[in-house]
RNA sequence: GGGCGGGUAGCUCAGUUGGGAGAGCGGCGGCCUUACAAGCCGUAGGUCACAGGUUCGAGCCCUGUUCCGCCUACCA
């Protein structure tokens, strides 16, 4: 019976129990049935399989956990659907260096083997991030785990390429794409980073063929030259109006060229005249298709020069550069070469710099797509939170341009597309027709390229509950509550998933979007592997615990943009964990009650009891509105405040003269014992979303407590509720002992006197309810300030020789016969009036301002009015105690 | 180029309709007071980036300046 509990808290011992516990009792497991009872879901934005957890999941994780666990003691029927992704290019790029450290290629292998290497290897390794998942104490419905290329999804991906196929909203194009030379493969726009570099701004000279000197062009890429197929000039231009229509030579290539007048051309760049390389640049390309140019690629998709390069094929795209240069240099058609900052595309996956390239992709035409998901924002079917970012998420939208989704890699969702082979005719279909519907031939080829993972992504919200089968959970949790994520995958995944989840399931696919914080280092960078700047959770779990590492990142969660994170700060925080535990050892010690039955509505209750309810029950509010409107910060730090300050600091050294005082009666203690445990048990059920493991383990040792804490119910609204009463005057009543307490701690520690030298203390006031609030709760003063002896009067006679401080009306005085040193309280006291006065001049210019008189509301001007009452009545009895204590002085 | 966010105590940051500047950590002083030294008590410290404006009143609203960060873009 008697829970001793450890001294201080060992998070090891208990979280893994407790997670068994949680999953062994099915507690993370949604209901499915079409009940009454309110449903709450949301989605996990699936980690990538190749993942390994870092302070990005840690938050993200557990601000959704905090919200789940929450709504589960709200009594929701909460679904949290967890999972993965198949991250395409990433996984295929770790398996291939897998495989490469055995000395085999996957061209080597073969697609189908290769393919058999990654489910091989996601078997082995895939779930890792979600063992560390729940580490971090995620109560997701693991039974209900999805992956990407799961069948069912796989068949929602078919499904959803078909209809759009046939609606006409995808197609297949030869356009101007971004491509990855190393990965081999096509990136939507999004998938490009780009970043500004040094380089160079190179004016080379085109000569013309009719005996004057033809154009100087300027180009940061002077290797694409080989892929001109025109120079462009402004047709308002006057410097080449007379070269328009003519023609130039295309140097080292011995190619003729066109000049042609389109007003892309910047007059004031460069030297006004343009290289026009349709296969190499995206504006290039644009201008090609307004003037009818052919295009040449001369970078090929390794990213080594084509035959079309001429005598520079086969080289590297920059070692051609450089041989381009030289041998421009060499002709002297290099005029100029000037040093220029621009913006370099590179891979998001692999860093390599991009290769603008000619090519023939799928695409999905978003425009319609986005407008309709632009609507259902401003309109209020879903919120984004903070607010700020609808703003992002509009613009984004409104520029939208057609999202490149064919890759050209193996691991991934095929492109359900065959073409045939007799008559060329292209057929998308959910599943490989037996022959080419126009003309009968067998032979169709399919696709050999697979879809962007992030296609996948986009259905997550309705594929991962059943769709496109009409199944029970999807009718119960479509649309979902709410999605937590960054703001760096806000137009990566989260407008993809608004785009498709209105144009299939004809509703949004959640209600909130909540968008979090980047956690950064504390000097406020990324955390990156390659800058060795990061904290890992696992370390950080090992040291502190679970629950400590939550606890950081939920308080610190609304901070802007950016959460920057020491681990000074997580090991304050274990510091809070700890503080919990022991106040639960105390408690426990006290509490033998077994049952709830105790009498919480009593006017016959102590005034600690009725205080700590009081403020129990605002905090109860408080919390409950914070996390309803993810001010996670704001609930984290009020509970901070509670427990520590006001539950530990004060309610349980009130406390401890009723439980451990002799003269006390037993009811009185039983009623405190009752108060206390039924304080600790709403502590923790609030705590519990937060830090699980501490708060289900002191649950066990609880008395009157059964099961697991996370099917307690939370106190909002219930007769629960009803039974802890808000008491505005105990609260009024505690302010004021507080305020005394402090008063007489503060002269204490101003003299340096010893908490062992137990002081007798005067208090005077002229109120006599106040007197007799004194008089009764005399002890709990005595105990907590450390007094021999407290006396109260009414206003008049002065002790002899001591400290004083005045609180609201009574004036409190500290006697300190032969100890008191006269020139210390003097200055004391001085300092303190000094303070007063500058408040009171501040105030009395106020209120001589008759322009705030007249103008400010009432009830401000006579709060101004009131407080230079009380200070000035304060600073008066302190310059009144001054002067007797200088007469002492000099007595 | 465009847009967004930020500049508040030594550090990291709160500050939700404009009305006496806050927290945590750190610092300093005193304490092993029967839950906790991962603790307790006390205390110092701020021209709220700068300059104007609106207002009786501005950390908060407006304008400009400056510094930092981020996102975005087709000036080669």
């Amino acid at each position: 019976m008697e829970p001793l509990l450890e001294k201080a808290y060992e998070p090891k011992d208990v979280e893994e129990k407790w997670y068994r516990f949680w999953e062994d009792n099915n507690l993370f497991s949604a209901a499915e049935t079409l009940q009454e009872k309110a449903n709450y879901a949301i989605v996990i934005p699936p980690p990538n399989v190749t993942g390994v957890l870092h302070m990005g999941h840690s938050l993200n994780i557990t601000l959704q956990d905090i919200l789940c666990r929450y709504r589960r003691m709200r009594g929701d029927n909460v679904l949290w659907m967890p999972g993965t992704d198949h991250a395409g290019i990433a996984t295929q790029n770790v398996v291939e260096r897998h495989l490469a450290a055995q000395g085999i290629d996957r061209h080597q292998l073969g697609r189908e083997k290769f393919i058999k290497a990654v489910w091989q290897w996601r078997g082995e390794y895939g779930s890792a991030i979600i063992r560390q998942l729940k580490r971090l104490g995620a109560s997701c419905d693991w039974a209900r785990e999805r992956f990407t290329m799961d069948e069912g999804l796989s068949k929602a991906v078919r499904k959803v390429f078909v209809q759009l196929y046939e609606e006409g909203l995808i197609h297949k194009d030869n356009y101007i794409i971004n491509w990855c030379p190393r990965c081999m493969t096509a990136l939507a726009d999004l998938e490009v980073e780009h970043e500004e570099m040094p380089g160079h701004l190179y004016h080379i000279h085109y000569p013309g063929t009719d005996g004057k000197d033809g154009p100087v062009v300027a180009t940061t890429r002077p290797e694409t030259m080989l892929g001109d197929t025109a120079v462009a000039v402004h047709p308002d231009d006057a410097r080449y109006a007379d070269l328009i229509g003519k023609t130039v030579e295309l140097p080292l290539t011995g190619r003729m060229i066109p000049v042609i007048a389109d007003s892309y051309v910047d007059m004031t760049f460069g030297t006004g005249a343009l290289k026009v390389t349709p296969a190499h640049d995206p504006n290039d390309f644009e201008i090609g298709r307004r003037h009818d140019l052919p295009s040449v690629k001369v970078i090929g998709d390794d990213g080594h020069m084509t035959e079309s390069a001429g005598t520079y094929a086969g080289l590297d795209r920059f070692a051609c550069r450089k041989a381009v240069v030289e041998d421009l240099t060499a002709k002297d058609l290099l005029k100029k070469m000037e040093p220029h900052q621009h913006g370099i595309g590179h891979c998001y996956r692999c860093r390599t710099a991009v290769e603008p390239n000619l090519s023939k992709q799928w695409f999905v035409r978003t425009g319609p797509l986005a407008l309709k998901a632009v609507e259902d924002v401003a309109q209020g079917r879903t919120r984004i939170i903070p607010e700020k970012w609808a703003t992002d998420y509009y613009k984004w939208m409104e520029n939208i341009r057609d999202w490149c989704i064919s890759r050209q890699i193996w691991w991934g969702h095929p492109i359900p597309a065959w073409t045939c082979g007799a008559c060329g005719r292209i057929i998308v279909a959910m599943e490989k027709p037996d022959a080419c519907p126009d003309c009968r031939h067998l032979e169709l080829i399919p696709d050999p390229d697979v879809l962007d993972t992030w296609f996948s992504s986009a259905l997550w919200p309705f594929s991962t509950l059943g769709w496109p089968d009409e199944t029970v959970l999807l009718k119960q949790f479509y649309p979902t509550s709410a999605l937590v994520t960054g703001f760096d995958i806000l137009f990566f995944w989260v407008a993809r998933m608004m785009m498709m989840g209105r144009h299939f399931m004809d509703d949004v696919p959640f209600k909130d979007v909540y968008v979090h914080a980047l956690v950064r280092d504390e000097s406020g960078k990324k955390m990156s592997k390659s800058t060795g700047n990061v904290i890992d959770p696992l370390n950080i779990i090992e040291t502190y615990g679970t629950d400590a590492l939550r606890f950081t990142l939920a308080a610190f969660a609304a901070q802007g943009r950016d959460i920057k994170l020491s681990e000074k700060r997580i090991e304050g925080y274990r510091h809070f964990i700890n503080k919990l535990w022991n106040a639960a050892r105390f408690s426990l010690m006290h509490i033998r009650q077994t049952g709830p039955d105790l009498p919480l509505v009593d006017d016959g209750l102590l005034l600690p009891n009725r205080w700590i309810l009081s403020r129990l029950k605002t905090v109860l509010r408080e919390v409950a509105d914070a996390i309803d409107t993810y001010r996670f910060n704001d609930a984290a730090n009020s509970l901070y405040h509670f427990v520590w300050h006001e539950f530990c600091d004060w309610y349980l050294e009130l406390i401890k003269p009723v439980l451990y005082g002799d003269a006390v009666m037993q009811d009185q203690k039983d009623a405190t014992a009752g108060v206390l445990a039924r304080t600790l048990r709403d502590i923790l059920i609030m705590l519990h979303p937060f830090v699980p493991f501490v708060t289900e383990e002191i649950w066990h040792h609880l008395p009157g407590t059964s099961g697991s804490i996370m099917t307690a119910a939370y106190p909002d609204s219930d007769k629960n509720l009803m039974e802890i009463r808000h008491d505005p005057g105990a609260e009024q009543e505690m302010l004021m002992i507080m305020g005394i307490i402090n008063a007489i701690r503060n002269i204490r520690g101003e003299m340096n006197i010893p908490p062992s030298q137990a002081l007798a203390v005067v208090v005077q006031t002229d109120i006599e309810d106040k007197r007799r609030l004194l008089d009764q709760h005399q002890g709990l003063i005595i105990t907590i300030a450390r007094l021999s002896g407290l006396q109260v009067e009414s206003a008049g006679q002065k002790p002899r020789a001591s400290a004083t401080a005045v609180f609201e009306d009574n004036l409190i005085s500290v006697r300190l016969e032969g100890v008191i040193d006269f020139v210390m309280e003097a200055a004391r006291l001085e300092k303190e009036i000094v303070k007063l006065d500058i408040e009171i001049d501040k105030l009395n210019a106020k209120l001589h301002n008759s322009a705030f008189v007249e103008k400010a509301p009432e009830n401000v001007v006579e709060k101004v009015r009131d407080q230079q009452r009380a200070w000035g009545e304060k600073k008066e009895k302190l310059s009144h105690q001054l002067e007797r204590i200088n007469a002492f002085g000099a007595e």
